[in-house]
RNA sequence: CGGGGUGUAGUAUAUCGGUAGUAUACGUGUUUUGGGAACACGAGGGCCGGGUUCGAUUCCCGGCACCCCGACCA
């Protein structure tokens, strides 16, 4: 992508209306725009990045045997007072709308009742399970009060996977799966150091569900950490028998903030029952299915990411999720200059390394590298009359002071051993 | 939903009951090009409704929007 292309760029104001450090690098850097409180539109660099986290989500999900399919985001009121959730009472931030006709309808702000709901038509044997599908999809909930930039909006994009098992222990085996496909997707993301299994509240059908929270003061949760075992407790179930209970020692538990980026939860038979979503055993006796639900807020994540590796310049991608692989600068206006760099660019693409290519021509150098430095991402390289002269291009990680210079051969090596 | 605050140009801000200023971004031109270059010229602005007043962007009332704290968060 050649950067005079691009239609964002960069603001040197922050923005007067955001205090949370995520909306305000992604507004300066051109990632999100915002719609109004707690709404944004993904811009094309943003995008770039969700569809990085989208990806490292599906292989895990798939992994696990994940199958993807999409629901619809209107949603069926009947379907929804089967499980009693339909009632303003019981659930009070449901956006919902109206047909012409006056039917009632809302907009998805979960999916367990649209998968019990569609499962019902194929699972009817103990044959057909189980059953891992998924979706990713924007999800609409109508908050009192959104806050922290991208962390807590009232739309917004997560993935939702629900398991359909025929018992406790098919379902337990699952659990732990996808617990470490959580763990892999954090770890994936640059932010699994930060990341700890924390134990909170589990509802009817189980003692603990499981969030994955990730340690910034920009979280709205307060848990207890062992840094040693790497797991922690929130707040919500911070009791002393918990505590006993999960072998800890309350001296070595410390109080942190953190945001929640997943939670995994073991629902029983909390929807297969209202939804009388039943399979025959091999003795042709029904059963109620086992559920579990598994879900991450792709924005959310991407804020998180942000909160918790940046620096006073800018945003520091982890290479996993960056928008580019490489940023390429060409400095000044000598021709040789920029058809050097021009050159590396269309090598670089041919390379299958994912580049933006800072061509413009009017802009100065500092401004360059500002830009570069606030967008983040991790690799840079810089074209100009003095990087030419001393053999080469300059390679600087964005988390390095100084670069060096490189011939193309070695930095075209660099790249493929980098991955 | 309770409390507090703020609405001025694309963005960030200043002043003011009587012609709304600056920076940045933008357009044109000249000179610049390794850490947000310089100069000149140009274009662009008072959230909505009502009231007070000769005159309101400013004061008052209502609305709406946004931010913060708290409550809430399937």
């Amino acid at each position: 992508m050649k950067q005079s292309h691009l239609f964002t760029k960069t603001k040197k104001e922050s923005p007067s209306d955001e205090v949370s450090l995520n909306a305000e690098l992604l507004i300066k850097a051109g990632f999100i725009n915002k719609e109004m409180a707690g709404v944004y539109s993904f811009l094309p660099l943003g995008l770039r990045v969700i569809k990085k986290i989208e990806n490292i989500i599906r292989e895990e999900m798939d992994a696990i045997g994940g199958q993807e399919m999409r629901t619809s985001v209107f949603q069926n009121k009947e379907v929804w007072e089967k499980s009693n959730r339909w009632d303003d009472a019981v659930v009070d931030n449901w956006f919902k709308t109206k047909l012409q006709n006056g039917t009632e309808i809302g907009l998805s702000f979960t999916n367990e009742e649209a998968y019990a709901d569609i499962l019902k038509q194929y699972i009817s044997s103990y044959k057909d399970l189980p059953v891992y599908p998924y979706d990713f999809k924007n999800i609409f909930r109508n908050e009192t009060r959104s806050k922290s930039g991208i962390l807590r909006g009232r739309e917004f994009y997560w993935k939702a996977l629900y398991s359909f098992s025929k018992n406790e222990e098919e379902h337990n085996i699952f659990y732990e799966k996808a617990k470490q496909a959580y763990k892999n997707i954090f770890t994936r993301a640059g932010i699994g150091h930060l990341t700890y299994i924390t134990f909170a509240s589990g509802g009817t059908f189980a003692k603990f569900s499981h969030e994955f929270q990730t340690l910034t003061g920009a979280g709205e949760d307060t848990i207890y950490i062992d840094e040693n075992k790497g797991i922690a407790i929130n707040k919500e179930v911070y009791t002393d028998e918990v505590i006993e209970s999960l072998g800890l020692d309350k001296d070595t538990l410390v109080e942190k903030r953190a945001i929640e980026v997943g939670n995994i939860f073991s629902l029983g038979t909390k929807f297969s029952e209202p939804f009388d979503l039943k399979y025959k055993d091999e003795n042709g006796k029904d059963n109620l299915v086992i559920m579990g639900s598994y879900g991450v807020g792709l924005g959310r994540l991407m804020g998180t990411i942000v909160e918790v590796l940046s620096d006073d310049k800018g945003i520091i991608w982890p290479e996993s999720v960056a928008p580019f692989d490489l940023h390429l600068l060409s400095l000044g206006k000598d021709e040789i200059t920029n058809k050097e760099a021009s050159k590396l660019y269309e090598e670089l693409l041919s390379n299958k390394v994912e580049v933006l290519y800072d061509d413009r021509i009017d802009v100065s150098a500092g401004e360059k590298f500002a830009d570069s430095d606030l967008i983040g991402i991790p690799y840079r390289v810089v074209v100009s009359k003095r990087s030419l002269e001393e053999g080469g291009f300059e390679i600087k990680k964005r988390t390095e002071e100084k670069g060096r210079i490189v011939n193309k051969e070695e930095l075209l090596n660099l790249l493929k051993t980098n991955g």
